[in-house]
Order: structure tokens, then sequence, then C-alpha cells
DNA sequence: CTATTTTTGTCAATCTTATAACAAAGGCTT
DNA sequence: AAGCCTTTGTTATAAGATTGACAAAAATAG
């Protein structure tokens, strides 16, 4: 496996591999060639091949891929092959929900606890999970070593948290508020800026018409 | 403003401009150049006057951009400047935290109705808009014209869902489920696929080790 | 009113990403 | 077992996106 600078493309389409070879695992097919994944994945299979040699060469020439092979690489690309500790922070709808997803759990990511500022909520378990004072987050992160944090909250608190956050040794930030937050070099960030993500909807929306 | 083809990462950089300009509004900031706003948004000068010539010439030269301006035509570009109904497929907490969402509403994106299969939701009141029984949804999505639909529903009715927004006129569909929807022509689809934005971010907590 | 500074719009160059082409490897058929 | 067919890995080519450079326009300063 060459580990010379993937390109962020790249990175972007793996985990839509990994969805599929799932589905394929699901029709207990065990082997896929580039074109016939092409065609229902939609990415050229040219493209496929090249994605996939990034890697290594896990392909056969005059067979294709062993689809559970490849699944399980893919995974441990991603870093699917351990567990993450994971808070989240913000115990309204969106923190509930993502309590509640129990997908995240199954592939590795388990959540220890919830945060949030109003009392109300404080002691409520939400999937077998407690939410905490926010006050108490620096110190159970810290204490806890947890990996990932989920930032639920609202706007004007994000920055705040994610300083606590960084200070008390995060890995990593999946920042769900229409922030973009400044972090440590030590952590990265992902964001779902759902509104952005609807404003381009209604752009192509308009274009189809 | 010139209208000949766009290009996608164009596209999906506007509402980030957006919600920047936004900002200095509130911070009553009326004039911008491209080198200032390139330190605040973290894109180069030189993309920020590319992309934003692609709509034709808003700056002026040893100016700058006007902010209120901009952030009009960008809002007009993306569709803004007019109202959008909309209904939820999926009351569960997902489903209720967008319709909680009141920032959606501000830009135009209107709530009509909610939807669901279990009946213990039915006729329960969300942010003041009524959840009805999803065999319903059909006739509701063509006889009140609704333009987009947000899908939360799980992944094995994510499909069918569609299919029937899709004959009854939808024009957009914002997805949440973990499922690439296939829909008839007129009808565009964004979606969130948030089990493969986490995937990438345990990816890039690993390369960041 | 003139000179200087700022800053855009745009073209050219570079860098990145995607597609096409094809030799080499290996499976499959008869 | 021989020959044909499939399919990869990889290199070459094309397309797309970003950055750099600079003339022209307009503001600002003196």
């Amino acid at each position: 496996m060459k580990d010379n600078k993937i390109s962020m493309a790249v990175i972007r389409r793996l985990p839509k591999y990994h969805r599929y070879l799932s589905q394929l695992m699901d029709r207990d097919i065990n082997r896929i060639s580039s074109k016939e994944l092409s065609k229902i994945i939609g990415f050229s299979a040219s493209q496929i091949r090249q994605d996939l040699n990034n890697f290594g060469g896990f392909g056969q020439q005059g067979y294709g891929y062993n689809v559970e092979a490849l699944y399980r690489e893919i995974g441990k690309i991603l870093g699917l092959d351990r567990e993450y500790k994971t808070v989240i922070i913000g115990a309204g709808n969106l923190g509930q929900a993502l309590a509640n997803y129990t997908n995240f759990s199954r592939f590795g990511y388990k959540l220890q606890a919830m945060f949030d500022v109003n009392p109300r909520l404080m002691g409520l378990r939400i999937n077998d999970v407690e939410v905490k004072d926010v006050d108490l987050l620096g110190d159970y992160v810290r204490e806890n070593n947890i990996d990932i944090a989920y930032v639920c909250t609202n706007r004007s608190s994000a920055q705040q948290i994610a300083d606590i956050l960084c200070k008390n040794g995060i890995k990593a930030v999946w920042n769900f508020t229409p922030v973009d937050l400044v972090l440590k070099k030590g952590a990265v960030v992902e964001n779902i800026h759902l509104i952005e993500n609807l404003f381009t909807l209604s752009y192509f929306l308009k274009e189809n018409e």
C-alpha cells in the first residue's frame, strides 16, 4: 500500500465505494469488475481502477476485485478498523437524532456522553447515554480520552466549545453549526453545513427548470 | 450576468460567500476587496475575483465590492429571491430537528407539512406544522405544489418515497438517507450522507496523527 | 488637477483531476 | 492445452480548477 499523498477527491469517494461494496455483500456477490461497479456506482470504470490503485493493486487481471477484501481494505483506509470514543455537545433535536443513529456505533463510533447548557435536559438518558452539564465537558474529554466531538450547539457557542475541546486534546470535530471553527493544529474538522447544502439545492432547482 | 455554464466548484462556494458577506453586514462593513475577503474566508483573492466574475462584474477597480449588493446578487443566483414550499417526510428526531430550524424559514424555505408512517406521531404539531399520514403525501404534494421535500425516513423506504414525490411533481429532494435516490428528470437532489462525512473525518484523524 | 495607490477583470500558466488507451496478466472455453 | 476473452494497472492525453501576473479603471492623496 503506497502512502504518498492521496488526493482529496479520491478520499471523498472512498465512503461511497465502501457503501456500494457493502450492498454487494448483502446480495452475496463476491466478485466485481470495475466495469460492473461503474454501472451501479456511477463513476467511470477508469476512475475506479485509478482510485483503487492509489492504495495498491487489490484487483486481479481477468477477474476483477474481491468484494469482501476490497470492502475491508477501504474500511481500513478510512480508519474503521478501530473504535472511536465520541461525545455530543448540544442535546437538542439534532444531538438526539445523532445519539439515536445505531449505524455510527456499528462502525466503531462509540458515544460516551452528551452535554448541554439546558438544566432541564441534564440527567436525561438518550439511547442509554447521559446528558451532562456542559461545564464538565473539558474535564470529561481529557480524562476519558475522547477522540471525536459532534458539535450540535447553536452558532454563538460553537467556537467557545471548540476551544474547550482543543484545549483538552480532542482529535476530531464534527461540526453541525453554520460556523467555520478554528481549531488547534492537532485536531481535524468536517463540517455539515446544512444551509449551504440547501442553498445549492435551490440553485440546481432553478437551473433545472 | 452571463449564464454560460458555471462550474460545480464555483456553485458550492457561493453559499460560503453569502454567509461571510452576511457577517460583514452585521458588522456594518459595506465595502470589501477580494484581498480582505480572502483573509477572512480563506479562498485566494484571485479565486474570489474569478468566481464572482462568472456572474458579471460586481466589483469596481480601486474600490472593491459593495457588500450588500454582492450579498443580494449571490442570494439571487442561489434562488433566495423567492419562496419555496417544503415538506418533511419522516418525523423522527432528525425530521423534528429540521422542522425546528428557524433559519430555513428565514431564507424563504417554508415548511407546509410533515409526514410519517408511525400512527403515534400523526396529528402532532412541531413548530406549528402538523404531522400527517404518509399515505396522504402524494396528493398533498401535487395539490399544494410543493417545491422541496426533505427525506428523513429510514433507508428502506427512501426510494419508494422518492418515487411518490416525483410522480406528484416534486422539484427538489433533500436526501438525508444513506441511499442514492433515483429521480425523474424534472427533479434535482442534494444529499446529506452523514456516515460518509464521518468516515472521511476518521480518515483525516488518522492522517493527522 | 496630477500623481500615486488600490483593486478589479482577465489572460496565461500551473496544478489537479478525469478519461482514454493499451500492454500484460490471468481466467475461461473448447 | 491452446487460444480467446476479460480485466487490471499504468501511462498518456484531455479537461477542469486554481493561482499568478498585469493592464486598465477608478479611488485617494497631495
